[in-house]
DNA sequence: CTGAAAGCGCTTACAG
DNA sequence: CTGAAAGCGCTTACAG
């Protein structure tokens, strides 16, 4: 039924012009609100549907946004930012905006190939989620499209990119074991792996700083290999009291590794995590976290895209969307024993 | 650099027409080598991207499949349907499209709205990944929109759709289970919820009447309430020695439940899956199951969408594609006892 | 092998 | 308030 009505169908049968039926279906002024009323009666009843295509070959715009997402960060055990993604796209529709994904692969990130929907000019600018090797970066921004980083910043302050407060989240998470007794604690996380991470241990190191607690080497525990593969967790040997992970996942991992070795979580060591992910709930117990405000954080990065969208020398910098803690079962107050 | 290079601008350049610089770059008869040859280095040259649009507006083809999620099937703990989606992504941008996700809101659903990509005409066709409330799929096919369902079927045998092999998959599980000795076997799922947990159900049923054991009423045992949502399980009043789940993630509930209550996996009960998703190796002991083999069907769904849209009356009915049982740690073996 | 003309379905800017 | 003309960047069908 109704194979591909146009606004020139319905301004034939009406015996009105086509300029006139687009004023009416856009709603711009222009018709008067009788002729719009019967225009748009008709096109509801002739099933007509609008063609972007049109449109965008006039203004020059795709409505389409690329999502760009390292194939590093895909994958069964990995849903965390497909969950973006899904968010990141539900709020580009309120924009009118679709969000095309794009899984890059190892390989077209090693031999900086860029992806179709690049060189088909299909998009308006592109979103990035997750860290990128910096040639890759640096090529993406060299080609001139809007780009925005989400959940991950570069070196160059004047890049556009919305990250989760890694620093903060974990110093206040830091400060809270502290605040409930803990002195042995330990980071759980390979400080050179990504940017975030990095920021995670600083935090943590500020807070153990300001409490004038010192650590030995062996309370930085890495988690990952070099291709970011994870790899067993090397205990300390004096067992801390407290672990903070850079992230949930490998918190759980830690939570299970733990209760093989038979300690109790958090009887005798307590685990807090990063991103309130699935693995937060996963783990028993359930993970005191940050909660990283995807939302929010999709807001930033779709109204900054849609600002350069329109203005291509608007610049925003680094902006921080504020993580929440949420406070489960995996600490222990250690404070009345 | 290179704002928005045409091929008229490539044709000025080197004093020929925009339909030589057209027919070098789409590698079309024509043209000799030697000019071939210099528009696309020239082309190259001027940072040209070729423009999806022009070409879809004059074909009237988008090169965008729309991809329907319903929103109960997503959400942090249940990350098949975006690991599908992802996969089935990949496979179309083998044929130069753009899988764009829609997820459908609950209300969206209940309230028939149609996604905006199909009101913008902004795609070619849609798969519609997962299943969906019946009023919502007759509206769809109603529309006369190419549709390919993907994990599911309705009772309409000519409506194209690629399914796993439930039956089979589960009857073979189920005869791997009699052959190791296992005579007392529940089912774990709400018969009435899906059509594949329906015939999930269906297998374990056939093979446990063709090796002529009765099962009480009790050993199958409901796992979501009306509204999806997962609920206790409750137990049987004979213990069964197998549990057969109609998916890996209530195994991995069930699993976790055994344990709570004293019982060993697989020593006193053994479970096995559906899926192979990120459960089937997050439980403990890990879950033998069957793999869905989401490649395959994403190909077949894919070259059926294709086929679709050359010509709108080709109809492909019900593929259905094998799964592959995956031996892991949940089974004991009662034969040596 | 090469190219002039027409058209895909809209919108913008302008004239009436 | 209404509409004729031109154009967005391609491709198709045809002529030379």
């Amino acid at each position: 039924m109704s194979e591909n009505v146009t606004m020139r169908d319905i301004a034939e049968r009406l015996g009105v012009s086509s300029v006139t039926v687009s004023k009416a279906i856009n709603d711009k002024e222009g018709v008067s609100e009788e002729l719009r009323k019967k225009i748009k009666d008709l096109a509801a009843e002739m099933g007509y549907r609008f063609n972007t295509l049109a449109k965008s070959m006039k203004e020059g715009l795709f409505y389409n946004i690329g999502i760009i997402i390292p194939e590093r960060f895909t994958g069964a055990t990995q849903a965390f930012y497909m969950q973006f993604y899904q968010i990141l796209n539900k709020v580009l529709e309120e924009y009118d905006y679709s969000g095309i994904l794009h899984i890059l692969s190892v390989e077209d990130e090693e031999e900086l190939v860029l992806p179709r929907i690049y060189r088909e000019k299909k998009v308006d600018g592109f979103i990035i989620l997750g860290q990128l090797n910096i040639q890759y970066m640096d090529m993406f921004l060299d080609t001139g499209v809007s780009v925005v980083l989400l959940d991950f910043y570069n070196d160059q302050p004047e890049v556009d990119c919305v990250i989760t407060d890694s620093f903060y989240g974990v110093y206040d998470l830091t400060n809270y074991l502290i605040k409930l007794g803990h002195r042995d604690i330990a980071f759980v996380g390979d400080i050179r792996a990504t940017s975030s991470i990095q920021d995670r241990f600083l935090g943590y190191y500020k807070s153990m700083l300001e409490h004038d607690i010192s650590f030995p080497e062996d309370y930085v525990i890495k988690d990952r290999d070099n291709k970011g593969k994870y790899i067993d967790l090397k205990m300390p040997a004096k067992m801390p009291t407290a672990f903070v992970c850079n992230c949930d996942q490998i918190a759980y991992h830690l939570v299970t590794t733990l209760q093989k070795q038979g300690y109790s979580v958090p009887e005798d060591c307590s685990v807090v995590g990063f991103d309130n992910d699935i693995f937060a709930t996963l783990a028993q117990p359930n993970l005191t976290t940050v909660e990283v405000n995807m939302e929010e954080m999709s807001r930033s990065a779709a109204s900054m895209m849609m600002r350069k969208i329109k203005d291509s020398s608007s610049s925003h910098g680094r902006v921080t969307v504020k993580g929440k803690i949420i406070y489960r079962d995996s600490v222990r107050d250690l404070r009345n024993i």
